[in-house]
DNA sequence: AAAGACTCTTTCACACACGAATGAATCGGC
DNA sequence: GCCGATTCATTCGTGTGTGAAAGAGTCTTT
């Protein structure tokens, strides 16, 4: 609770803090009972929930930028967790969906996200969680418009 | 608004895409003006606050591992921004201090941030600022039991 | 149809984070 | 005093992110 204190009123310092410290979590968690790393974990549920993606719309829900999809989605290819196929419609862009091996992954990964999460919202009390929710949605949704 | 409903209650995947936001944002902002990097300037601002500290005590406030911090200072230390020498009470340790041109970077970033910060609040507003503030505390201090 | 503008992805060089292993100094029990 | 355990920092290898620039394809304008 002390070490709080240096960073009082930056909420900036605060949220940044708060999402190494889950993302170190997580990443452990994940590694250990799903074979993937917390960040392949966030395009593994994206697709599973929406299914088939372009990169730069991967980039746009995770706030990511080009490179560092192009990068995640080529070691997780590798690794075959998703296929990268070009888009017919529009041969610049690539399409990027799960591959067998991937959908396992993602239903694990999902299941231990979604654990954790309640775990999340244990700790914080149902108030506190949804005021963070709540707080951070917005935040998210006003920086799109600058 | 659309996007952020992917990852609706995974309050994990939020708080990471919000700091992912707020870091590059920040980090523009400081390299801008400043001349230091969104990761250096969290901590000048510690250093300032504070006073000379240990690598350990400032990744324990940062929540960076030892590795992390390691980096981090060499390289502020080769940008001639802090100091590193032998801590004489215990020679397995150093100690780290601003340099007469870390301390004006420092005071530089810190009204930076400062700014940046009473934007966060007033693009939230008061309520909501309040909320996430103190939820992300209680989130750092209860994992601090584990 | 050609030219130029725009968009999507990749590549490059770098910063920053991690876990695991290593080196160096201190501490604790004997 | 000495030896093993512990602690603090660094090094190593790797993954993940950035901005800038390059490459490839599409669209728009004439």
């Amino acid at each position: 609770m002390a070490r709080v204190r240096a960073v009082d009123r930056r909420l900036y310092l605060l949220v940044e803090i708060a999402a190494r410290r889950l993302h170190r979590d997580v990443d452990a968690r994940l590694t250990q009972s799903a074979g993937v790393s917390a960040s392949q974990a966030a395009v593994l549920f994206l697709l599973l929930r929406r299914g088939e993606r372009r990169l730069g719309s991967i980039g746009e829900t995770l706030a990511l930028g080009a490179p560092a999809v192009s990068g995640l989605i080529s070691r997780m290819e590798k690794a075959g967790l998703v296929i990268r196929r070009k888009d017919a419609a529009d041969r610049r862009g690539a399409l990027v969906d799960l591959s067998e091996h991937g959908r396992i992954a993602a239903e694990q990964a999902d299941a231990i996200l979604r654990t954790y999460n309640a775990e999340l919202d244990e700790r914080l009390g149902e108030d506190d969680a949804e005021a963070l929710h709540h707080a951070l949605t917005r935040l998210i949704a006003s920086e799109d418009q600058g």
